[in-house]
DNA sequence: TAAACAATCCACGAAAAGGGGGATTTCATA
DNA sequence: TATGAAATCCCCCTTTTCGTGGATTGTTTA
């Protein structure tokens, strides 16, 4: 029997969710919790077999979790599932010790067989998210810690002067990061380097 | 009996409001529909006490799906189910001819109470979207239908004179849609316009 | 019908960003 | 230990945006 921790705050996705693996004879949905402190507490009180995480949790993120959750138990075999088909979530999310990607806009077959996949100890990706990782994987998109940095306060609407002050380097550092960043992102100019970066998942809403 | 057509594309979601709308003895599912010309099909085929709306769909949005359906039958009782609480897709729903707007972090009693309002002619609001509405409604969030296209174009990374050239208008009229929507949108500089406006939902991702 | 708003256009100067270079140091890791 | 990437800093010149002010012509609508 897989044993399942559901980490979700929408009820009826819980419901749905719930009764989609009940339907499976081999799954059984032990808890559900609803925020990140209330995972948290289970899963230092129990381990389960698999854990469905969804990325948006009321005040905190999937990613951060996913950590902490690995943090407490590293043999913790997480499956992200979300509606975010955003490659920064993707990625950070693998990085940060899930299994498995999962969209919402899968089929009941596809959830049974990614959970059944995770516990086995693979990962699993459900096909959009294959692709996604697919695409641009050529151009190099992945941006350094510092880049990401300057990337926020870029979209919190600072001039390079003000990151420069903030960071405590030269203006003149912030400029270059913000030039590799617009050719990173394949941006035309400022305007378009946050839509993307927003699109990306690399600056939250 | 009050019967449902529901619009919604995500297996999961769908499972779970089958489940909670079995639950009362007063709803009964009658169709489910996964993209919008599915639902137009079954729209333009019956007549539903109740359609339950979500905001993202796949190749469409609900916002303008709304309207078609509005077109096709002026007293449909639309009610939008999102997860989405950006203030432009509440006030664009409801101007469409939405009688309600319900995110889904909702538990099951709101979720049927929200269906029988509807039902009773009545428009029904969650209380995080009530309270949406209410902020800054003070602070003039109101964006013409010009600004909206100019915003998008600056969005994709459109400087003032190549905007100016698509719309046949001059460089210094998109300059002054610019900083007037810079001041609407309480934003710093470009940069930090083009976030706010993501927030909102003015410009999508 | 007067007020309010949308959409258009303008001027001037300051500030910021963009384009295209180049360079050094540090740090991880192959 | 050499290679590469990350992070730092620099120059020159152009283009674009920002901040302040305006003004006119329509079209709703209270």
């Amino acid at each position: 029997m897989i044993r399942i921790l559901i980490v979700e705050d929408h009820p009826a996705m819980v419901e749905g969710l719930r009764k989609i693996l009940s339907e499976s004879d081999e799954i059984t949905t032990l808890d559900v919790a609803t925020n990140a402190s209330k995972c948290m507490a289970h899963v230092k009180g129990y381990t389960y077999d698999v854990i469905l995480l969804d990325i948006m949790l009321p005040g905190s993120n999937g990613l951060d979790l996913c950590s902490e959750i690995i943090k407490v138990n590293p043999e913790a075999k997480i499956l992200a599932l979300s509606t975010y088909n955003q490659r920064y979530y993707i990625e950070t999310m693998l990085q940060n010790g899930a299994k498995g990607y999962l969209l919402k806009n899968n089929s009941k077959e596809v959830i049974l067989h990614a959970i059944k996949t995770v516990h086995a100890g693979n990962t699993f990706l459900c096909e959009e998210v294959k692709r996604i990782l697919r695409q641009h994987s050529d151009h190099s998109l992945a941006l350094s810690r510092r880049e990401i940095e300057v990337l926020r306060l870029i979209a919190d609407g600072l001039t390079n002067k003000e990151i420069a002050d903030k960071l405590f380097i030269s203006p003149l550092t912030v400029d270059s990061h913000r030039k590799n960043l617009i050719i990173k992102l394949g941006a035309k100019n400022t305007a378009s380097l946050i839509k993307i970066a927003m699109s990306e998942g690399f600056v939250s809403v």
